[in-house]
DNA sequence: CCGTTGTTGTTGAAGTTTCAATAGTGGAGT
DNA sequence: ACTCCACTATTGAAACTTCAACAACAACGG
């Protein structure tokens, strides 16, 4: 026998993939800092609640199921019951008894969330724009929009 | 007079731009999510305090003054000094005072630092590549790489 | 109908990050 | 030497996330 079986040598990165790597890396440490400090200067709360505000406000009714609401928010039941209990208090969402399903909990943007979220918006996007696509090209985007989506699947689960 | 200034329109993201926004921001939850999931699990820290000792790593002495180190780790010097207490009390960093500038800190890969990371490696690569690099061709990662250079410039302070 | 298993959502404690405040030192100008 | 401002690093409290445990209901098979 040569070697153990867990001890083989691992594929190491190559440089142009540890290149790639490092710079993702970094932007996952400085973009969500830099998000979350645009949000809690100018509207008072992290990027993570600000999302699950835009996720109730796409549907119609803004209104969804808790779990459901968690996948399209990127995020986990835990953390978004913690957050909707927080929003709640500031009266933005509210939570109803779902009526289809006794164990389930429907979130719901109200009034006053709409209007927070009409507020936020503009200097959001402008962040956003700063931050983002002002550096980048047409032809960056659309790429971006593609490898991007060539990585979601296998981390949704 | 037309209208105030603060409330001019913004200009929203088009279609592909709010697309691609989306799959970022998706990324942005999911992606810390899994690596600290991994690292959780396997090695028993958070990715941000393992990205901590990998810096550290790639310099020879395996030391580096604590500003100079939250840079390259793309964290903040509160969270580094939390994050080194930490460290330094599972023994894989040590703290020494800086000989040229009386104010500074040096951090320090131990020798149990430098085993720990060593054991973990492996398992860490493995999975970045099946979180990430399996999913995208050598043109992707290059792309990648690029487009990634473009945003971090102006999110280094 | 009953037991079993899976799903939904919440809770509390522990760990991590954020924010404001602070102490100590460096550096430039007077 | 002195003053003023900038830099370095840390601290404690509040906010957020993670993990394990739990309660309540749904869905399925016998």
């Amino acid at each position: 026998m040569t070697e153990a079986r867990p001890a083989a040598e691992p594929r190491w990165l190559t440089s142009t993939e540890m290149d790639a790597w490092l710079n993702v890396t970094q932007l996952l440490m400085l973009l969500p800092t830099a998000l979350d400090r645009q949000l809690r200067d100018d509207a008072g709360l992290p990027h993570a609640h600000y999302r699950i505000l835009t996720m109730l406000s796409a549907e119609r009714d803004g209104s969804m199921r808790m779990t459901q609401l968690a996948r399209r928010a990127g995020t986990t039941t835990t953390r978004l019951s913690h957050a909707v209990s927080v929003l709640e208090e500031r009266g933005w969402v509210e939570r109803s008894a779902c009526p289809t399903d006794k164990r389930g909990q429907v979130a719901r943007l109200t009034s006053d969330g709409w209007n927070f979220l009409r507020s936020a918006a503009p200097g959001h996007v402008a962040e956003v724009r700063r931050l983002v696509f002002d550096h980048l090209t047409d032809d960056d985007v659309t790429r971006l929009r593609e490898i991007t989506a060539k990585l979601l699947p296998s981390l949704a689960d």
